[in-house]
DNA sequence: CGAAAATTTGACATGACTCAACTGGAGTGG
DNA sequence: CCACTCCAGTTGAGTCATGTCAAATTTTCG
């Protein structure tokens, strides 16, 4: 019914490493998302909408990020190939987003809407267990940016931009890295400039 | 068996927010939990430690923080009353915390072991639930934080820490609130008597 | 009540920002 | 494929937010 293309295995993959589908599960599961293309500098999510689903990209790079009363952004996540990508407090309240979400570079996602995801967890209770672990992951990733934000400086903070997305660097603008440090694209390039 | 009381039902209806219990289950989830009293000062996870429990605070108020080289503390949480209080990450992989956790005031808390809430998840799986959206409701806060510190000024950041923790700011000392703004207690004392 | 800790206040130091000018590379249209 | 534009990145000068140090004062708690 559904040939297992590489991409399938992919995500599947990503799945499996915190919990076990039965065969019936993975092939519902597939059956519920959907794949889509979307072009460099193109919108999943605007801010003052609805986030309606849960991407997980495949390919490419996309970024959450929030743009201020002066018109500046700030970036609060990137997710290149094999992370999961969504606005969770508009998404889990289906209320407005406050933040955006688009592509640095063209990308590949699959789709999973707020219904689907409800009946997914209805069918296959795994997937509570599934997203609980993704939740959890990410409250450590985001408390550990805290935390860093209150006790490192700017160029510290950099070094662990660099552990965390090994290669992004290569692949997007410096003023992207600057927005995710809370820096001046200027001032990110004195400190490159130092070392 | 178990006689309801007054501090049972405010963990049960903590829970009750969010997933529905049968009597059984509550009475299942009542045997595995106990109680617990901290003393101001008192630690209930030093760094370097395991975090083995999760912990519900009845009364009183917790802190996790981090010391850092220069022993400076800087705090990621605090937790007073119905808030739930982890080093996750410790908990989580059970590896050596890299956080501190201790009472403010004196403090009463319910207590669930990491063995405990495996086989509450395996029994009642409405758990993997509840603390799927307890994870993603504390994803939802850190990233609001990580979102305040790159785009707010010191000022700014006491405001809002003043509306997420309604009147703890009469309860604690101003420099646990500068530790956690990430700003000297010199300089909190500075911004609150311009105003 | 007394010692220790927390807060305030002032002088000075520094990390990070703003503004502006300059350079170079990427995208676009003819 | 060239010429043009425009945006990203660099560099320097001056400024502002926040930090450091130290002394004075108040509060907390044993």
């Amino acid at each position: 019914m559904y040939k297992l293309s590489k991409v399938h295995n992919l995500i599947l993959a990503n799945i499996a490493y915190h919990v076990t589908l039965g065969q019936a599960e993975k092939d519902y599961f597939l059956s519920v998302i959907s794949r889509k293309a979307i072009k460099r500098r193109g919108f999943l999510l605007k801010s003052g909408h609805v986030c309606k689903s849960l991407f997980y990209v495949l390919k490419g790079c996309l970024r959450v990020y929030h743009t201020d009363k002066d018109g500046i952004e700030h970036i609060l996540l990137f997710t290149p190939e094999d992370w999961w990508c969504v606005d969770l407090y508009s998404f889990h309240t289906q209320s407005p987003a406050s933040f955006n979400i688009d592509a640095l570079e063209d990308t590949e996602v699959f789709e999973l809407t707020f219904e689907h995801l409800e009946k997914l967890y209805e069918k296959v209770p795994k997937f509570e267990r599934f997203f609980r672990i993704l939740s959890q992951n990410g409250f450590i990733m985001h408390q550990e940016r805290v935390n860093s934000s209150l006790m490192d400086t700017a160029g510290e903070r950099y070094e662990q931009f660099q552990k965390r997305y090994p290669k992004l660097e290569q692949r997007i603008a410096q003023k992207q890295i600057a927005a995710y440090l809370g820096i001046t694209p200027v001032f990110l390039s004195m400190i490159r400039n130092k070392k």
